[in-house]
DNA sequence: TCTCTAATGAGAATGATTCTTAGGGGGAAA
DNA sequence: TTTCCCCCTAAGAATCATTCTCATTAGAGA
């Protein structure tokens, strides 16, 4: 993604444009991977060597808020970091402990229809997150 | 559930039974909502003034790796135990941050259909957790 | 009962995340 | 352009859950 393209996701996101913020949203957007705040800031040290830990993942938690970026816990209760939004869920490797995502449409659409039938009492669904847990062959 | 029952438990999952096992199980086994380990901490103490947290920790984990009880991390990243060891998912109210169960066979054989139809490539799984995000009303 | 090994208690150490504080930069208004 | 103000940032201290270390203790089998 180009710069303005970035720039224009934060600003709608309703915040200032500031390097520090280009830089970590880009490390986000061009991650594979779910990457935790630690890595981000690895990441993102080699475009601008004076940021600070902090800073990341203030920044990042400023993300999240925003709507522009999503986070999740990981099973070692490690923040990760996402910057797909649409549904989808997650393949969690036990023997690597690797994330990856997993989208499909039918199983999107077959929970939405067995959540309409079956309304939970008393609660108010907003999001259904998925965990896949096994191994890659 | 009685000492003999406990005991059990404990035994035919491999481990020795010790007092403080017995205890951490218990409080595990009663507990409605999905503890955490300073929370069984808190419980147990009552029972057992001289018990560490270290030694809840190691037991509890001791227990998952038997097999004997199941533990997730929390949106928090703190870890949660829970007693109940047939599939199962969570509510989570994004509100009061409380975890309830939600069991639905219906849910759990639509899944299980489902992934039986639609393999993922390189990828065999081992459990499907899911956790409904929302608010109590 | 005796012995061996695994379990325990106490507290230090670790690691991820948040908080604090002081300094800096950008936009709005004149 | 200049000033003012507020938000952003850097650096590091503080916090909190969890793990580790190590000396002591207590089960289970001989």
């Amino acid at each position: 993604m180009n710069i303005e393209g970035i720039k224009n996701i934060i600003t709608e996101g309703g915040l200032k444009f500031t390097h520090q913020r280009m830089v970590i949203y880009q490390a986000i957007a061009e991650a594979e991977n779910h990457p935790t705040a630690e890595r981000v800031f690895e990441q993102v040290k080699s475009d601008n060597p004076s940021i600070s830990l902090g800073t990341v993942y203030k920044t990042l938690d400023s993300f999240v808020t925003a709507g522009i970026i999503q986070k999740f816990v990981d099973n070692k209760g490690v923040m990760r970091f996402d910057g797909v939004l649409e549904a989808h869920s997650h393949l969690y490797c036990k023997k690597t402990n690797e994330i990856s995502d997993y989208k499909n449409a039918d199983l999107e659409s077959l929970l939405k229809k067995f959540f309409d039938k079956n309304q939970i009492e008393d609660f108010e669904i907003d999001e259904i997150s998925i965990v896949i847990k096994g191994q890659k062959l």
